[in-house]
DNA sequence: AGATTGACTGCAT
DNA sequence: CATGCAGCCAATC
């Protein structure tokens, strides 16, 4: 796996998310090693549009659409609620209810 | 090779 | 809980 880019890596990290469950940059950084949370943003910015990475399952520590430079932060917001995530008044998520520690494996899907 | 930047995080205030 | 500052790591200039 190491030969791999550090890229391919992170995103596979991502795509263990099933939809409706959210994680945080620094779950995924932690989870690799080798990254810090800043990689892992990093990874995705380089992500190209219509990827079938679920990039937008991904958010900060606070549970919150970290603003980037393109404004694309409504559209990732629209897809999480599309998925059934819930946010609070503030626009952001509940982080002890949907956060999805990586490590767990589909096929649960529970703890709802 | 050195400095700057970026979709971050943790701790202090 | 919000804001500010420092630490971190890889890519880019």
């Amino acid at each position: 796996m190491g030969s791999d880019s550090l890229y391919q890596a992170i995103w596979a990290v991502v795509a263990t998310v099933p939809p409706g469950w959210v994680t945080t940059y620094g779950e995924v950084a932690r989870r690799l090693e080798r990254c810090g949370s800043r990689q892992v943003g990093y990874a995705l910015s380089a992500l190209e549009a219509g990827s079938d990475i679920p990039w937008h399952r991904v958010v900060n520590r606070l549970g919150e659409i970290s603003p980037r430079s393109q404004g694309d932060d409504h559209h990732q917001r629209e897809r999480l609620e599309e998925e059934g995530v819930l946010f609070d008044g503030r626009g952001r998520i509940d982080l002890e209810r949907y956060r999805w520690e990586l490590g767990w494996e589909s096929g649960r899907g529970e703890r709802r």
